[in-house]
DNA sequence: TCCCGTGTAGTACAAAAGTACAAGTACGAT
DNA sequence: ATCGTACTTGTACTTTTGTACTACACGGGA
């Protein structure tokens, strides 16, 4: 029906552009309350265009946590290069995730999705991803504790979101010193 | 217009009943998929009872946190007085946080009540509770560690809510015993 | 006993949202 | 150049949802 003039054809780009746009508006409202509209509003693109790329909501939502876990991966495939020239891992670790933390719409996704996937066994794999991932980096500083300096850095990531507060850097060096101590 | 039976009147007993009728449902399906009709049904009230009792979906739903955030304080309490009489606070606290996942539905309430924090800082207050409150506890074993000890088990937890597996005890307390190394 | 305020319950209504669809357009194959 | 397919877009339709409202019942005080 509509006669004016439509955007250059590029259904790659439109596809990521909505799964960019989702993932924005999974940071600001969460994934429960991410609608079509709002991804599409937020993309500038038509209302028609989610559900031609996307047949049902639970699809867009899902392409978009993908995404965010593919983007996680590269973010990890930094870490792990960043580490591998560090001579003082805690300390560098420290830095990757204050820098990590410069980016709340990131972590605020991280997040949704891992509270998601404790609900949605579905979405575990997507999840799992980040969490395997950085325990197999780990795993050649800090041996079979790598799995608790996960969780700790986890946690501090955590206590950050909620209090709104920044990571204490010393503090979390020291910690994830203790936690290897003597391991690999 | 109903002329049938209508039950006892307790007021008190209807605020309790759909506030904890929120949290399951929360728990089902999340803080942004909560409705009032599913609320009402899981109470066993009519729909009209959630806006009698609480205006908006906003003030169900805070009350169905606040709710949630004071039975973690007891929690709590329950936790400082076992931590208080244990010989080996780090496998105590290790049993502690076991027995703490063996009720997931309250853990997945806790966790979606730290995602909705970090988004909307009106939560914070009450997400800070159990935060504060268990780094306080902590604070007599742990010392300037206590943060620390709490990243760690809020990690943990989070591990086995998005993994569904369980918590590995003797790691944790080993991880736990490290952190506290010196302190205190 | 008679009210009257508080609680109960069913229904109504407008807005929002998921999804379907019709109409039209660009682009590659033939 | 033509044709068909894939893409685009605006709109329509139905369901869900938040919230308001009407009608009624209970229970205690005048």
């Amino acid at each position: 029906m509509g006669a004016q003039q439509k955007r250059a054809r590029d259904p790659g780009a439109r596809r990521r552009a909505l799964a960019e746009a989702a993932l924005e508006v999974i940071a600001e409202v969460g994934i429960g309350r991410t609608t079509h509209r709002a991804v599409a509003l937020r993309a500038g693109l038509p209302l028609g265009a989610t559900t031609y790329y996307f047949p049902t909501l639970d699809d867009l939502i899902g392409a978009a946590l993908q995404h965010a876990a593919e983007e996680l991966r590269v973010e990890l495939d930094g870490w792990a290069e960043r580490l591998g020239g560090a001579d003082d891992v805690p300390a560098e670790l420290t830095g990757l995730v204050q820098g990590y933390l410069g980016d709340r719409r990131r972590v605020q996704v991280e997040y949704e999705l891992y509270v998601a996937a404790a609900r949605d066994p579905r979405l575990r794999p997507l999840a799992r991803g980040w969490l395997d991932g950085m325990g197999r980096m780990l795993e050649p500083y800090a041996g079979g504790a790598a799995g608790d300096v996960v969780a700790l850095v986890d946690g501090v990531i955590l206590q950050a979101m909620v209090t709104g507060s920044d990571v204490d850097g010393d503090r979390l060096t020291a910690a994830v010193r203790r936690l290897i101590a003597d391991e690999a």
